[in-house]
DNA sequence: TCTGGGGTCCTAGGACCC
DNA sequence: TCTGGGGTCCTAGGACCC
């Protein structure tokens, strides 16, 4: 992005973000400058590296426009982050061509409309198509054929596995395990009882290429959040106070932007020795307030109180999670074992209060007496 | 100037329910 | 001897991702 907007950045070492590194360049990360690392082990990497402050709102807007690129291809996209997706194009063959094809098509498309180049992954699975999108960039296309697959996989370094990051690879390698193919001979039991059950039986899978997963549609977030870095202290109560209630303030607009009310708020703190620690509350009912949220966030923070005298606050952030949506009403229904004879008799009675259009569908909330109906915009 | 800001998913124990 | 079997929700921590 910074490269795009600014001419005289290109083919130059640029690192995004001052502490920590953001993002860079590949001219950077071909010093061996990486994402998250600290500022100043960056600059001794590379003194003339260009530096400069993040722009969140223009590369949100990016996003976009290449989800729209993305959508036009076909509607079968799943975001899982702001610059990756998951397209499943195997039903447009007639009308779109090979995956190849379109996925080269995709890729000029971006930088035609957008003005960014992009790498793509092509594979029969969720997870290959990754792998593969990590192993072609930058500004890359790779596709592995069917009956290529393990031939693929089987070479590469564990590292290179979506999930498997510094701590699995560091307990992989302490059993002398550094190739997929040595995951993918190992055997379930043994990897479970080097990962654990649920990483153990995960990454069994993917390294013998079994992934079943679909592209979902319409996915929604399940937590909003923000934090912030406050640098070593001391930082004074009330500075603190001020902080945090930043904090809430741009989480519930940003949940009343979006329609998502949140029930259980988490406190988020980071002390001077970068150990963490989280308090969350639950809320018996979801709201957008923010006089409700910071409330409870000024609790949660004052339970934490001792360890923050103890070790000296560096980060605090809060989020909330356990979304619904404003755009629905709950209603609780005065019966113990909603039936489909009671459901319809509740929505006759809605229909009744707001008017016959007020309700196309309603479908009954978990195993709750109550039923969530989606409400027009007026 | 050592360590940002936004997320997801999993695990495990305890309370509680039938 | 006096302890089954199935489940949900909440809290806290940890690994991982971009």
């Amino acid at each position: 992005m910074e490269q795009r907007d600014f001419p005289w950045l290109r083919g130059r070492p640029v690192i995004v973000g001052g502490g920590v590194v953001l993002a860079c360049s590949y001219e950077a990360k071909a010093r061996g400058i990486r994402t998250a690392m600290g500022g100043r082990t960056a600059r001794q990497l590379c003194p003339e590296a260009i530096v400069v402050r993040p722009r969140m709102s223009a590369y949100s807007q990016a996003s976009k426009q290449v989800f729209e690129v993305f959508r036009d291809t076909t509607p079968l996209v799943e975001g899982i982050s702001i610059d990756e997706a998951f397209l499943d194009v195997g039903g447009l063959h007639r009308i779109s061509g090979t995956p190849t094809e379109i996925a080269t098509r995709l890729r000029s498309e971006v930088l035609r409309r957008v003005g960014l180049p992009i790498t793509v992954g092509v594979a029969r699975t969720k997870f290959l198509a990754k792998v593969a999108s990590r192993v072609a960039k930058p500004d890359g296309l790779l596709v592995v054929p069917p009956d290529r697959e393990l031939a693929f996989l089987h070479p590469l370094p564990v590292q290179m596995l979506w999930g498997v990051g510094e701590v699995t690879a560091g307990k992989l390698h302490q059993h002398g395990i550094r190739k997929v193919e040595q995951v993918a001979r190992l055997g379930e039991a043994a990897l479970v009882s080097i990962l654990g059950k649920g990483a153990g039986r995960h990454l069994h899978a993917l390294a013998n290429n079994s992934d079943p997963r679909m592209v979902e549609v319409g996915k929604r977030r399940g937590s909003i959040g923000s934090q912030r870095a406050l640098g070593r202290g001391p930082h004074s109560p009330a500075e603190v106070s001020a902080t945090l209630a930043g904090l809430v303030d741009r989480v519930t607009k940003r949940m009343r932007a979006s329609g998502r009310p949140g029930r259980t708020i988490v406190l988020r703190l980071r002390f001077a020795d970068f150990s963490r620690v989280t308090r969350s509350r639950t809320l018996p009912r979801a709201t957008v307030q923010t006089q409700t949220i910071l409330e409870v966030a000024r609790e949660l923070l004052h339970e934490a109180q001792p360890l923050i005298t103890e070790r000296g606050l560096t980060l605090v952030g809060i989020a909330v999670s356990n979304l619904g949506r404003t755009d629905h009403l709950q209603l609780e229904l005065p019966f113990d074992e909603p039936d489909h004879a009671s459901l319809d008799a509740a929505m006759d009675a809605v229909r009744d209060r707001f008017g016959s259009a007020s309700i196309s569908r309603a479908v009954l909330v978990g195993k709750d007496p109550g039923i969530s109906v989606p409400m027009l915009p007026d």
